[in-house]
DNA sequence: GTCTATATGAAGATAGAC
DNA sequence: GTCTATCTTCATATAGAC
């Protein structure tokens, strides 16, 4: 669980983001994930953070780059999580170790969770961007665990959105962080294990 | 699986749309699905059934009320499903009965289900409007069978999670109905029978 | 039922001062 | 880094003719 962990953490790689875009970037992920990319106008990010308009395009040159930079939050996320499962020997294990980090992403971030597998623009992202495209991809291969056929195809499709649809359902909202994370875990390791 | 087809077919209550207006609703449920409500203009709708704006609005008096009636449409589905659960005598049988259920509207109906559970739109109608929270409050009882703890709420969560975000899940795009609906009716009675 | 034409407002975006 | 002011574009919505 330790690599996991620590790559969970948001990364600053290529591109490092200097404070006052951090506090734009933090605003939009609240009300990309209560309203929806396209229903959040810049207006809203410039209110939540107590700026104008042109202050926040003082920061980012488009809507779009605001969203990359949300994006690439996540995509950090999911990364660290796909490389620890890489790491393992078997497929098996690289599967539980995926499934766990997932977990943990997924409660720990569940705004961001909600705002990946819910949103339109989040969704047609991760079909045009590349980055995006191949780490789905990588997890993927791992859910589906070496086979190709309709069987696995749909095995992954269920463990995928039973994780990230149940952190963000509506019936565990009020489960605080440890209880929501244990009994996905618990429940992950019933149900998706002896599938393998 | 009598009850559950029949009620599936979208009955028409208390609201009888007229031909115009059943035109707008199948084009909106189609664009909704592909852009989200909040991108889907009046526009693409008058596009779509090639008439002008104006005409869309002659039919609707608002685009509330088309997003109003798809979802009604989805409504109907679901309360059928409930409704032939809670016919079952048994809370385990009434679990089957609806999970069956479910499978059989979200393989049959795709664009409805991702509509449903992804667009910020409807998911904040479902938490406003009465009729569908009841029906959601009812679905979700029966998922739980009986009880109220943690462990009950999360694992309905994860199985409705899993059941709509599968037949939408891009992995799964390309197989055909049948294909999709059997795997997914073999891997939930394997993953989540047990569990009852 | 459908059209043309138009009102109104809000969103994304830019220019230039402080 | 932030402001005021302004531009353009597009969406919702209405009026009134055919």
């Amino acid at each position: 669980m330790c690599p996991s962990e620590a790559g969970v953490e948001p990364r600053r790689g290529p591109t490092a983001y200097r404070p006052a875009q951090q506090r734009i970037i933090d605003a939009a992920l609240v009300l990309f994930a209560e309203h929806g990319v396209n229903a959040t106008s810049l207006q809203m990010i410039a209110d939540a953070i107590g700026v104008t308009k042109a202050a926040v395009y003082h920061q980012f040159r488009s809507k779009d780059q605001i969203v990359l930079a949300v994006a690439e939050v996540v995509l950090a996320g999911l990364e660290a999580a796909v490389e620890a499962a890489e790491a393992e020997e078997s497929r098996a294990r690289a599967r539980e170790v995926l499934i766990s980090a997932m977990i943990e992403l997924g409660v720990e971030r569940r705004l961001m969770t909600r705002i990946l597998q819910r949103d339109p623009v989040m969704l047609r992202f991760q079909n045009e961007h590349e980055p995006f495209r191949k780490i789905m991809e990588r997890l993927n291969r791992i859910l589906m665990g070496g086979s190709k056929g309709p069987e696995a195809r749909v095995r992954a499709a269920m463990i995928s959105a039973a994780i990230a649809g149940a952190v963000v359902h509506p019936l565990v909202e009020e489960l605080d962080d440890e209880a929501l994370r244990s009994q996905l875990l618990d429940l992950a390791r019933k149900c998706f294990r002896p599938l393998q």
